[in-house]
DNA sequence: AAATATCGTTCCAAATAATGGAACAATCAT
DNA sequence: ATGATTGTTCCATTATTTGGAACGATATTT
């Protein structure tokens, strides 16, 4: 009975955790919310909310703006730019992205897991006018993204048929995969390939080849990352893509050695 | 008795503040802090050090490794990306950056006041420079940077005075101003001109020529924000960079028109 | 290898901060 | 003007944090 069954178990972390469901709130709304947007939203009495916000202000999380709105504040940005720059695993794996991109010339992408979604870390991207609109920090699901399926294609496979029960899958595209049956079944081409593909399956027109960056380290098997190249439909195909796969599989092998290398020995 | 002083009135807001304190010391850390460091440094108990980490972690806005050492956590990333891809004023300057970057070739800064620093709220760098990405979100002095001092133009000149008296200026280059005389004396310059410049006054070698966003709508007069264009001293001269005086100052005002037809009639 | 210092974790009564309901003030719509 | 909605303040109750100390686990020294 050592570990939390994991199922729906959302622990309020006491004050932090209601504090941080407000700034969730205020960070993910699609459009500045205002006192009652958020009162409503939280479900949470009056006074507790606005004390909440106060705090929250106070300290630079969220902004009160003039018109009565609240906004996420700039110390989200101060503490990820310094949380970014000094990221070893990311640091460690800049050089082969920007290798990966001169070879290739397309945007070259690098993930992580983390709980149920993908975030990813880094980019370098193509000099092309085609928007991709990802984003260093933005999280997407698992299931639908090359570097999600790359990545959990490391996890032991009852670990990764257990978070897959847990997914619930919402379709982007008429390509995103269905349900766990589907990505179970392709999670078998993935290890058999050492490389997964995303045929539209999250944004329409954007398709990708990634590939599992391994670990090497037996001890540090928490951080499950993949690194991708991806590029727009109409300019490049699957075909093209996989012919890269060769490159992106030694790229991604060779960022788990220097990961090992630096962090493994450690302590 | 509406406004506090404003004095050095660091307020704990509660039980924020002190999570606050804890995790800037874990984000601003130049080296990944065990839990003894921590502890030392922030000077509060054992268990109650102990016990906030824990629930920091749990937000994931830290990360507790398997060497025992804190870091800052993914959740930061996340929260900040969507601080950033939504922040009104980031997304109407945008194509302004883009041109200016087309006519001129170097990178271009926007940067927002933010208490004592300049916050970069977006850039768009020339072709060579990866390491960069790492500068928004990162914060700097006023004093020593083009936009700092561009952005303090447009303050109300006792208000500017106000604040100059409670900088603590420090050396960063020879080229650092040295004191608020200093300070004061180029301020008369730069609202004469309508633009500032930094002479390698915070990184050597760096240097740039900034043009302070007009504030049009009288309301808004929270935030200060200016625009740079900056580039490599042994390859763009001061006088290259004042060359662009006209296009940076002019796209300035566009921003400020802008912001002032988007946000300004609002409510 | 034993002894010792350091590091990290857990526990609990006392102090403190958050809670949440209601009353109050300000603003907007009719 | 009037009524409805939105935002702010207050305070006894409640729940959380506090902080000291004791404990086990690791490193370091003798």
């Amino acid at each position: 009975m050592a570990e939390a069954p994991g199922k729906s178990g959302e622990k309020d972390t006491g004050t932090l955790g209601k504090l941080m469901r407000l700034l969730d709130l205020v960070a993910e709304a699609d459009e500045p919310l205002r006192f009652s947007d958020i009162l409503s939203r939280s479900g949470e009495p009056r006074g507790s909310v606005h004390r909440q916000l106060g705090h929250l202000a106070e300290e630079g999380l969220i902004e009160l703006q003039p018109d009565g709105t609240y906004r996420p504040g700039l110390r989200l940005l101060m503490l990820a730019s310094r949380a970014w720059s000094r990221h070893e695993f990311r640091e460690i794996a800049a050089p082969y992205l920007s290798a990966l991109h001169e070879a290739t010339g397309e945007t070259v992408h690098l993930g992580l897991l983390s709980g149920d979604d993908v975030v990813y870390l880094d980019k370098v991207e193509s000099r092309q006018a085609v928007r991709m609109h990802s984003q260093i920090g933005r999280a997407s699901p698992i299931y639908c993204t090359g570097i999600g399926k790359a990545a959990l294609s490391l996890l032991a496979p009852e670990e990764a048929s257990r978070r897959i029960a847990g997914f619930t899958f919402r379709r982007f595209t008429p390509a995103t995969l269905s349900g766990p049956e589907a990505l179970e079944e392709e999670l078998k081409v993935i290890r058999r390939d050492g490389h997964a593909f995303d045929r539209q399956e999250h944004e329409p027109g954007i398709h990708c080849i990634a590939a599992p960056i391994p670990r090497l380290t037996p001890g540090r098997t928490e951080t499950a990352a993949a690194l991708s190249i991806a590029g727009p439909a109409f300019r490049i195909s699957l075909k093209q893509l996989e012919t890269w796969a060769p490159e992106l599989m030694s790229a991604a092998r060779a960022i788990g050695e220097a990961v090992a290398a630096r962090l493994g020995p450690r302590r």
